[in-house]
DNA sequence: AAATTTACTGAACATTGTTTAGTAAACAAC
DNA sequence: GTTGTTTACTAAACAATGTTCAGTAAATTT
């Protein structure tokens, strides 16, 4: 029952957007009363929270074969093209993971919470490689994947929410493009 | 009248934050009727919009003493050290500016998107005339002022979207200033 | 067959954005 | 000075949405 709410939930959400549902509206879709749903899901955050885990399993799914890359490099450079992939293909997902202002107190005990968490590790892990095998001269490994993470979070959530009209529509994802490269460049020398 | 709805909503939502506002409140902050407000914006929008504008000036503020440096690459760096201070010291209005999804469909008209338009510009002019003076081995100004702002702006909205939960709570902003030196070491290098 | 548990719902409530109909004061016109 | 008009404002209502509650009907247990 779970499976059907989120599902519809989901559903629902990627199309209409995340704005434009609301507890009837999920209930309708899979014919019940609103109710019902209240009875599978605390509240709406509970559901929130629910469709968070989604949307990172969704995101770590996205990120797999980037994580199968054997050179350490190549493996940082692809992982970071798919992070940014995942946010301009699915601007709703990637806003309900990073974006969206939710009650974050307690979604350290969500699986949600440490499926991110892995991912960031195995992201920091890659950065240490990367320096092992002295693709950086910087050695400090949490900061120069802090650093990358905020550089294509930044142009995703720049992209999501609409900042970037000072660049023509078409040119946006170019620029990305062109950022990305750069920034790859800039870190090789770092 | 205008300003009074104003200076009342933007301490309101500087207190209660954002979401924590509504019409009646800020109504009653004020001593009038909910009513009343519609009479002079013609809905929470029009009030948003203003809203926008004042943190759109209040952020212009914080900036203009770093427009007044001489050196351009100076200029540059306090520049962005003092964007990224805005955004720490006043997440409501960062908010507000650069991450709160509101129909943007005719911000372009606003007074305020025109001040964002000019600090950006000047911030583009800033980058070009760091090639000018060979700071960058790169000639491509508008990548590279892009890059920039999306690292700082990563850095912010991941702060400000407690998104940050992975580093211990007093180290978030000596990482975002170390990060800030790496990036400008690596732009040097550009 | 009776009692209890499970799964669900219609109706209602609270909050919040918004509209409407109306009032009362200030002002204008004659 | 009365009468019409404009201005500034409000109480009350409406609509949408999150949420709760009392009740019902089927399934299960005893």
């Amino acid at each position: 029952m779970r499976r059907l709410i989120l599902d519809a939930a989901l559903h629902l959400f990627r199309t209409k957007g995340y704005e434009g549902v609301n507890m009837r509206n999920i209930a309708e879709a899979i014919e019940y009363s609103a109710a019902t749903l209240y009875l599978y899901y605390k509240d709406k955050n509970e559901l929130y929270f629910a469709l968070q885990f989604e949307a990172a399993a969704a995101k770590r799914d996205h990120l797999l074969p980037a994580m199968e890359v054997q050179d350490p490099m190549e493996r940082l450079i692809e992982f970071g093209r798919r992070y940014i992939d995942f946010g301009f293909k699915h601007p709703d997902l990637y806003d309900l993971l990073f974006i969206t202002k939710a009650p974050m107190e307690h979604i350290e005990n969500q699986e949600c919470w440490a499926l991110g968490i892995a991912t960031h590790t195995f992201f920091e892990e890659t950065v240490q490689a990367c320096i092992d095998q002295r693709y950086f001269k910087s050695t400090d490994a949490a900061t120069i994947a802090y650093t990358l993470w905020c550089h294509a979070h930044g142009m995703v959530s720049l992209f999501i929410r609409e900042r970037m009209r000072m660049y023509p529509e078409d040119q946006r994802q170019a620029l990305a493009a062109k950022s990305f490269e750069m920034i790859i460049k800039m870190a090789e020398s770092l």
